[in-house]
RNA sequence: GGGCCCGUAGUCUAGUCUGGCAGGACUCCAGCUUGGGGUGCUGGCAACCUGAGUUCAAAUCUCAGCGGGCCCA
């Protein structure tokens, strides 16, 4: 009998999240068959549900950046060498990571290629060719794309493989204070996404000199936290400055006649965050969604006895029926599985709720309902129902974001020096400091406790407070920990 | 960039040290049975990562490659 129990047990999750986080987020991505590594070394198949969480977040955004005068376009995937190379700071940080195209069949190219790694050159040189006028501006595209940055060592599915899905954004404005606005805007847009729908709780500000995107004037960004103390960035939205305008002459005529270098803005968030959602919610049975954006958000389980089946089956379709037109609702009447069986397939697979149909409840006119969170089971009133479920679901869209900010809030500790930030980042916490602003500083913090600086805040100020490393003057409060 | 571990059926694994018919469990398929937390029975399909070397004989030893995982920078 115990021998059984443990055979079977090895078909579902075996190891627990506390003992041994990466494993354990192996084996939910693949068990939950949200993803899995493919023929191509470094590069991940991203299987139907896991593509589902995708589309729904990929629908979430789309709307919200088109709300704000956002339109979708598309640009190639292969850049040719001397367009990446035309941005000095920009190829340094990207060309060593670049896949390069050197053929066609067996010809030899005369030029070379590389697949994007990101695709602010080949879509700026259009850029300069089109945008002429000030009337022109702002220019408000977006690309849904995927990228290429070679990962040939330390491959994780969804947060470090070869190639990636995400969206990047490329405006263009007239001035400098509208380039800040967008860059702000997007920031703000993102975090609605990642607070309300992923409820994942978020540290935003900017990035440091060391840890900007290449090329950019400055960069912001959007961290959290997971499990083991690492933090993983979310988003960024990067102000380019005149960087790109003045290497691929993107110029126009502004109202006073004057020809000037545009201001450009790029952000971006991928298929990462999804990673960060299985870490951040999971627990040891495996996945949770939140219902915003779990592609099914009840699961329906009727309870089948001999006698009763053809009732019970009858009752679980027409709930479907009734549900389906609100909530994103899958019946799994399967017979050759038993409803335990399918209990244990559904929490892997994050199902927020679950609702058991017998023949006891029929005769009840009620339902059973489970969430999957709390695994509190909740006596549902077949003429009440929906309005229940829709309580039931935002209740734990928001228990779910209420239990990562709070985890989040006990793992950021205050530091008065080197020492401590080392001890903090030595308990797998983010160390939070007043800093003066100096890269030597940041790199101080690198070498003594291997943690990077993760954000510059800028809705906290540092007083009148010393850096925590040299004693001069603070300027920022900044957030170090180990990272993604 | 440096180091460590591992590749046996769809999955997990025994066998590897000490070379000699590759065994089990789950899945899957057919059928019966069962069903409120991973049902039981019967039968069936199915594997040594690739290549080279050593050997009468290689899953096992050696080398190279490919793939996966982990740690450190």
């Amino acid at each position: 009998m115990e021998n059984r129990a443990k055979e079977v047990k090895e078909q579902g999750m075996t190891v627990k999240k506390s003992d041994d986080l990466s494993e354990w987020y192996n084996e939910v991505v693949v068990k939950a068959e949200l993803a899995d590594h493919s023929g191509a070394k470094g590069f991940m198949f991203i299987r139907p549900y896991g593509y589902a969480v995708w589309e729904n977040i990929q629908g979430i955004l789309d709307s919200k950046l088109k709300k704000l005068g956002h339109k979708n376009a598309y640009s190639p995937a292969l850049i040719p060498e001397r367009l990446l190379s035309k941005e000095a700071e920009h190829v340094k940080g990207f060309a060593p990571e670049a896949y390069v195209v050197t053929h066609a069949g067996s010809e030899k190219l005369a030029e070379r290629y590389v697949l994007r790694p990101t695709s602010e050159t080949i879509i700026y040189e259009s850029y300069a060719k089109w945008i002429r006028s000030h009337r022109q501006l702002p220019l408000l595209w977006n690309f849904w794309n995927s990228v290429f940055r070679a990962e040939i060592k330390m491959t994780k599915l969804f947060l470090r493989t070869s190639e990636f899905l995400w969206q990047e954004g490329h405006t263009v404005h007239a001035t400098e204070e509208d380039c800040d606005r967008e860059v702000m805007l997007i920031l703000d847009a993102y975090r609605d996404l990642i607070e309300n729908y992923l409820a994942i709780p978020v540290v935003s500000g900017k990035k440091s000199e060391r840890e900007k995107f290449a090329g950019a004037l400055y960069t912001t960004t959007l961290e959290a936290l997971m499990p083991d103390g690492r933090a993983l960035q979310m988003g960024t939205s990067h102000n380019l400055g005149q960087n790109f305008s003045k290497a691929f002459s993107i110029t126009f005529l502004d109202a006073d006649k004057q020809r000037k270098h545009a201001w450009q803005a790029s952000w971006g968030v991928s298929t990462r965050m999804i990673g960060a959602l299985i870490m951040v919610h999971g627990d040891d049975k495996g996945l949770i969604l939140p219902p915003r954006i779990a592609p099914v958000q009840i699961v329906i389980i009727p309870i089948l006895f001999e006698k009763s089946k053809d009732a019970v089956l009858k009752k679980a379709k027409e709930m479907k029926k009734a549900l389906e037109s609100s909530f994103r609702v899958e019946l799994d009447d399967r017979e050759d599985y038993t409803p335990g069986w399918k209990f244990n397939e559904h929490e892997l697979r994050g199902v927020p709720l679950r609702i058991e149909i017998g023949p006891k409840d029929i005769e009840k006119n009620q339902a059973v309902a489970v969430r999957r969170d709390t695994s509190e089971k909740i006596v549902l009133r077949e003429n009440l129902m929906e309005k229940e479920i829709k309580k039931l679901l935002e209740e734990i869209q928001k228990g779910l974001y209420a239990k990562a900010k709070n985890f989040l809030e006990q793992n950021v500790k205050n530091a008065s020096d080197l020492e401590e930030v080392s001890k903090h980042i030595g308990k797998r916490m983010v160390a939070r400091v007043n800093w003066c602003g100096d890269g030597k500083c940041e790199e101080a913090v690198k070498e003594k406790a291997a943690a990077t600086l993760r954000v510059i805040r800028f809705d906290e100020t540092a007083g009148n407070s010393r850096c925590f490393c040299c004693g001069k003057k603070a300027l920022h409060v900044a957030y170090f920990s180990k990272a993604y």
